[in-house]
DNA sequence: AAATCGGGGAA
DNA sequence: TTCCCAGATTT
């Protein structure tokens, strides 16, 4: 193997042959997954849509016990339209980014609505609906529709810098490799192909360490002619993420009450519940403000205990310690507006984000 | 173009 | 720890 050979220029004739290299290695390795329909038959839209939206930056694991959840209480696209958005909430809590979870809710209602309950099986009004974007645009009318569309998910693009040892790195290299996936697509069992693809990802072009003897394209891949194809894609190196601290304040009653409050619509978990807390600051700010002054975000002024230890939490773009302080009370009233007190015994009516499961369970391993 | 938006599994 | 996962939306 040499180093500096240069990538191959791969023919139509090669490419088509590639596919149906592909396509062969799937119908004999292809996985089992609960939105998957039986080989050749046609999976039906909504499980699809459902699933792909779950699978945005998830992975199958995570997403397959919320998926079969959905699926249960909301068997159709018209049951899950015409749901509360705090009950879709609720079923989507501890699964991330939630402005899915509200972007699926109108989708849902657009398709009753605009569509007559029938997903759209052309990609650009699939395009157009809340939630979908290019990639999730392309698999669904591929996948559930058989349309000729080439959707290039994280599985994709490695396989595609691979293949053709793409030296501009991510997110950069991403409408290169675009056009790249748009070369290989075949026009037929289009969504067996994207599905292949990246269940070849998934598998076999992982990574870290890919198995490129078992790769059906192995003869045809630049990074692997040049020895070390876990270099590709390049990637520009990320950010460090900022450090921020808050308080947050656990007030309990004698009937096993606690009080919450639902967060705005928009932005960090939005739409979701939280126990109240004081603004999350950066340290640099944080030291700045003395304990007294964070206080006063309390909905309550009350005499806090101090609980020992602090909750650990990391989002996307910054990682998050809460301090937190519990008090007790037989008050009655919601306080301020946006609080409401629930039963600690039926949480999972509650829309509650990881960070807050945490700070409840932090809570009640030193109050008992 | 860059920032925002969760959580967890794997090495 | 670090990486990254069937990305979309907003700024």
């Amino acid at each position: 193997m040499t180093v500096d050979e240069p990538p191959i220029a791969l023919s139509d004739q090669r490419r088509q042959a590639m596919a149906v290299r592909l396509l062969a290695w799937y119908d004999r390795h292809r996985r089992h997954l609960p939105w998957r329909a039986a080989p050749g038959d046609r999976a039906d839209p909504y499980r699809v849509w459902l699933s792909e939206i779950m699978l945005q930056q998830t992975t199958v694991v995570t997403v397959k016990p919320y998926f079969d959840g959905f699926l249960a209480r909301w068997p159709s696209v018209a049951d899950l339209a015409a749901a509360p958005l705090d009950t879709v909430l609720s079923a989507w809590a501890g699964l991330g980014y939630y402005a899915r979870a509200r972007n699926l809710h109108k989708c849902a209602q657009e398709v009753v609505a605009r569509h007559g309950g029938a997903f759209p099986a052309d990609e650009a009004a699939l395009l157009a609906l809340p939630g979908i974007g290019p990639y999730t645009a392309a698999a669904i009318a591929a996948i559930a529709f058989d349309q000729v569309a080439s959707p290039v998910d994280g599985n994709i693009e490695r396989v595609m810098a691979r293949i053709h040892r793409v030296e501009k790195a991510l997110p950069a290299a991403k409408p290169e490799i675009r056009t790249l996936a748009q070369t290989h697509t075949p026009p037929r069992r289009t969504g067996d192909y994207a599905q292949a693809l990246m269940d070849l990802g998934a598998t076999i072009c992982t990574p870290r360490k890919p198995v490129c003897a078992l790769c059906p394209w192995q003869a045809d891949c630049a990074a692997y002619a040049h020895g070390a194809p876990m270099t590709w894609p390049r990637r520009t190196p990320k950010a460090a993420k900022p450090h921020r601290t808050g308080l947050a304040f656990l007030y309990y009653r004698g009937d096993g009450q606690v009080l919450f409050r639902r967060r705005p619509e928009q932005g960090l978990l939005g739409g979701m519940t939280e126990v109240p807390c004081s603004p999350w600051l950066p340290q640099s700010e944080a030291a700045e403000v003395d304990f007294d002054n964070l206080l006063k975000a309390a909905p309550i002024a009350a005499n806090w205990a101090t609980l020992d230890g602090q909750v650990q939490h990391v989002f996307t773009h910054f990682s998050l310690a809460l301090t937190v302080l519990a008090a007790q009370t037989d008050a009655r009233q919601v306080p301020v507006e946006d609080c409401f007190w629930h039963p600690l015994d039926d949480l999972e009516s509650l829309a509650l984000p990881t960070v807050m499961v945490k700070v409840l369970q932090h809570g009640m391993r030193q109050l008992r």
